[in-house]
DNA sequence: GATGAATGAGAATTCATTCAT
DNA sequence: GATGAATGAATTCTCATTCAT
C-alpha cells in the first residue's frame, strides 16, 4: 500500500514532467497531467497540494542539488583563490552531474517555469554564481564594478544551459564545456582590467 | 476631441505598460488595464483590437528597431573584417540607442512576453547576432564550432539586457558597455582557438 | 433644416436597409448602419428610438401596405364569391404592386426579421391570406379543415415571395405567378373535396 | 456513476432542448440550459463542446434521418415513373415517421435554427425534393419551369411541416397529410401545363 | 443638432480545485 | 484510497445605447 502510493506518485511526477516540459508551467492542464498518469484528476490532489506543488516536487531535486553545490561552493576553501576559472570548472561539473540525474528537470525549472514560484530561478541561480564568483576574485578585482561580474556569471551560466539544452553526446559535452570555460574565464583578470 | 482620442489611447498604452511589466503578457488583465487607464473596458477596444495587439503596439516600435538595426548591421561592409568587436560596438550602439528611445518597451519585450507572440524575442535577436558575428569571422574561424558562438552571441546580448535593465546613468552606462565588450571580445580569436 | 433632417433620416434609412438587407435583423450593427449613412452612431438615437424602431420603420410601409391590402381583401365583396382564384390573383397584384415599390423592405421583413418583433411576418401574412381564403370559400367548403385551407395560404403566399426573391424580369413575373395561381387555385374545391 | 453521467447528459439535452424551443439558437443561452439542467456552467463543457455542438446533437437524429430518406429516395426506382403523388406519399411519410421520433428536434431545427450551422435545412431539403420531384416528372414537363416546380416543392415540405406543428392525433394527422397530397399533387401533370 | 467617445451589462468558455460516491 | 463529475470564479471580447462637448 505505502509500495503502491508510491507508484502512483511516480506516475504523477513522471506524466507531469512531460507535461510540464512539452507545455510550460502556465500551459500545463492537471486533466492531461492525471491522463497521463492514468489517475483520476481529483486523486492528483491526495498526493500533492496543487498544480504549483506538483511542479515544485519535480523542480526540487534539482533546485536542492543546486542549491547545494552553490553552498557547497561557498563554503569550500579548497580551491585555488583567485582561479575563477577552476571555481567555474568546478561549477560546471556540479551542474553537469546534477543534469546527469536531473537533466530533463533542470531544464524545465530553467526554460518553462513562467508563472510558477520558480520563474526566477535562472536570476537566482545568476545570482549565486556571481556571489561565488566575486568572493573568488582576488583583491585587485573586488572592485571591479559587479555589473561586470554579473554579466560574466549570467553568461555563464547561461552558456551552461545553452550546452545541456542542445548537446545530447557526453564527450562533446566535455569538449564544448571546456572550450567555453576558457571562453569566458582564461586572462579573466587581465581582460576584466582593460578598459 | 482628437486630442482627448490622442489622450486616452496614450493612457491606455501608459497603464498597459505598467501592467505588462508588473504582470507579464498572460499575467496581464484588461479589467486592470482598463482601470489604470480610467477607461471602460469596452472602450480599450475602440483603441486596439485585442490583449496581443496592445502588447504589439507597447512592443513594436522597439521591436520594428531591433529588426532595421540587425538589418542594417547584416547589410554594411564597412566594418572590418575580422573585427568581431567593432560589430558588437555597433551592435550595442544600436540597442542602446534604442533603449533611450524605448527603455521600457525594449525590457518588457525581452523580459515579460512570455505568452505573447514575440515570446522568443531574445532568441530571435541572438540567433540574428549569432548570424552577424559568424559572418564577420575571419576564415580561420568560420569553422569553430557554431555552438561557442552562440554562447558568445546568446551572452553578449543577455549582457546588453542585463546593462539596460539596472544601468540608469548615462555615462556609467557607456563604461560599463565597454568593459563588457572587452570582457567579449578582446581576443577573441585567440580565445576561440585554445583548448 | 426640416429638409436637412429629412435627408439624413433619409441615409440612415438607406443604410440600414442595406446593411438588414447583408446581414439581417440580429446581425445588423448601429455602427455600420451610422458610417454608412455618414453620420454618427450617437445621431442615430436622435431619429430612432432604437434598432428596433429602425427596422420597423423600413420594414412599415411594406408592412402597412400587406395589411391595408389585405384589409381592402376583406372588405370587399367585389370579387366573385367561391372563386378563390380570383381572390388569389387579387392578392398576388396587390403584393406586386407593393414589391414595385417596396421589393427591398418587403424581402427582408419576409426573409431577414429573425430577432425583431416582426420575425413572424410570414405567419401572419399567411393567417390573413387564410383568414380571406377562408370566407372566400363557398359554404361546402367552410367546413372544410382549417389545416389544408392554411397550408394553401402559406404555400401560396410563400409561392408568390419565393417567385419575387428570385424573377428579376416583370413580364416573366407576370408569367410565372399566373401559373402558380393556376397550381394553387385550378379546380380548388374538386381538389378539396376529394380524398 | 456511467448512469449518472448519461442522467446529466440526457437533463443538459432536455433543457437545451427546451431552451432552442424557447428562444431560438440565437437567443439560446448557455447559464439558462445549464440552470434548466441543475448543472454547472462548466459542466455542460464536459459533454459538449460548445453551444453549437447541443445543438447538433438535439438535431442530429433529425436531421441523418431526413438526408438518409432523401437518399433513400434519390435512389429509390420502385415507384412508378411519373407518379409524383407516390413520391410525396413515400417522402412524407418518412417525414413522419422520423417525426413520431424526433417530434421536437425535426421543428427546431425547421423554425429555430437561425443563427446555427443548420439555418438553411428546410432550403436545402426543399431543395432535395425539389431535385426528386424533378427527376420523377414524365418527359413532357422536364421542361416545366423549375421556378413552379421548385415552389410546388416548398410549399409541398413547407405543408408537412405545418401539419406537424400544429396536429397531435395520429389519426387525423394521417388524415390531413393525405388530404394535402391530393391538394398538391392531383392531376399535378395538367395543372402544371395550364397557362 | 451633431459627434463619436465612453459605457457596462452580458455572453461563451476554461480549468484548477472540490466532493459525493 | 480512488474516481471523475461537478463547481464557479475568472477572463476576453461585443455592441446597443448614452452623454459630454
Amino acid at each position: 500500500m505505502q509500495y503502491q502510493k508510491e507508484e502512483v506518485r511516480a506516475r504523477i511526477l513522471q506524466s507531469a514532467l512531460d507535461e510540464f516540459e512539452k507545455y510550460g508551467f502556465s500551459g500545463a492542464k492537471m486533466l492531461r497531467i492525471a491522463r497521463g498518469a492514468r489517475v483520476a484528476t481529483g486523486n492528483l490532489y491526495r498526493y500533492f497540494k496543487n498544480k504549483d506543488d506538483i511542479f515544485d516536487e519535480i523542480v526540487k531535486a534539482g533546485y536542492i542539488n543546486i542549491a547545494a553545490l552553490m553552498d557547497e561552493v561557498v563554503e569550500l576553501e579548497e580551491y585555488g583563490r583567485g582561479d575563477v576559472r577552476l571555481l567555474a570548472r568546478y561549477i560546471t561539473a556540479g551542474i553537469m552531474r546534477i543534469h546527469a540525474g536531473y537533466g530533463r528537470e533542470l531544464l524545465i525549472i530553467a526554460d518553462k517555469s513562467a508563472g510558477s514560484r520558480h520563474e526566477d530561478f535562472l536570476q537566482v541561480l545568476c545570482e549565486m554564481v556571481f556571489t561565488c564568483i566575486k568572493r573568488e576574485m582576488s583583491f585587485d578585482f573586488k572592485d571591479t564594478d559587479d555589473m561586470l561580474i554579473r554579466i560574466l556569471s549570467s553568461g555563464f551560466v547561461e552558456g551552461v544551459f545553452m550546452i545541456l539544452r542542445s548537446v545530447r553526446e557526453p564527450e562533446r559535452l566535455e569538449e564544448i564545456i571546456n572550450r567555453m570555460l576558457v571562453l569566458y574565464f582564461d586572462d579573466i583578470e587581465s581582460r576584466l582590467n582593460r578598459r
